[in-house]
DNA sequence: GCTTGACCTTACCATTATGGGAAGCACCAT
DNA sequence: ATGGTGCTTCCCATAATGGTAAGGTCAAGC
């Protein structure tokens, strides 16, 4: 069973069983003298193992650590539970982001005539001038310190609410 | 309003701000003798706008379609629109794979006793030996072209369906 | 034996968007 | 003049993957 071989029995490219082995992922399989590297089954399952755990969005690091829980023959089921749920959390996290980002926008849409006239209120939505997104705070007093500024400042800074 | 101003006046940190330029995303602004970057109000508020494009998940390079629309005066709504709605799809596309995921990890962990026994539904699924995930041909024939391969192969490839 | 094609090897580069740091100059207040 | 803060550029790193190039290997066909 060589790499290639490897990739199509396993879902993993070539190039990423190398990539996992050269982060110490898996281990270095044996290789023919020719340098060719050689898989046995056990590997193969890992590495199937590993691409499930990707398809399931764990990143390689996580799959790092359920390959340790899977080998752990002595490993608590609550351990690996444990994981899989925070896992979970940060799925729901993510999938609450991009529900905010799609219902915003559907929305916004939603009001846009859609016809060739150029007034567009999703342009208008994402040029407003503040829309007090992020409570980013910056430990700065006055902040005004630039010497010989040459721009127009109005008092366009002062309108950030 | 040189950088650091610039940045929190707009919410992109100073450090983007220079690498929104250097891909010509924005333009280079005036600098003082010293060589500091100077912003108009009106780059402050482009900024602003790059910003709450990225807070609605579109791409730096999406962003830039939305920046050209959004200086274009004569666009149509309709492009505004359906360039919108294209990535609400993207969105929702994600949204559907992360909801996937999670769904399965969730009734995984659901039918795991999570106690300090190591049987484990969760390590047993990732563990499958081919969940028929992916539809990844490749033209390839008997494949079975290995020389000195010392590896056992017993029927384990055959198994793969 | 020699050629050919498919396969393997390593090494390097690119991607996306962002952060971090170093070395050095600029500015401003004391 | 000195110190602190901010600016400059340049380089590196991240996560996971794909691509390419240059070269060795293997099996098969002539």
């Amino acid at each position: 069973m060589n790499i290639g071989q490897a990739a199509t029995a396993s879902g993993v490219t070539a190039k990423m069983i190398r990539y996992y082995e050269s982060i110490g992922l898996i281990e270095p399989p044996i290789r023919t003298q020719a340098g060719y590297r050689v898989y046995t089954a056990e590997e193969i399952h890992e590495l199937r193992f590993i691409k499930r755990a990707r398809t399931l969005g764990f990143s390689i690091e996580e799959a790092r650590e359920l390959l340790a829980l899977w080998r752990d023959k002595s490993r608590a089921s609550a351990d690996v539970k444990t994981f899989a749920m925070k896992h979970v959390r940060d799925l729901e996290t993510k999938i609450d982001e991009l529900q905010a980002m799609s219902r915003t926008l559907r929305h916004l849409a939603q009001t846009c005539h859609g016809d060739d006239r150029p007034e567009c209120p999703i342009l208008a939505d994402l040029a407003l001038p503040d829309a007090r997104q992020p409570p980013a705070e910056k430990k700065r007093g006055k902040a005004k310190t630039h010497a010989d500024c040459t721009c127009d400042e109005g008092d366009t800074f002062s309108r950030r609410h």
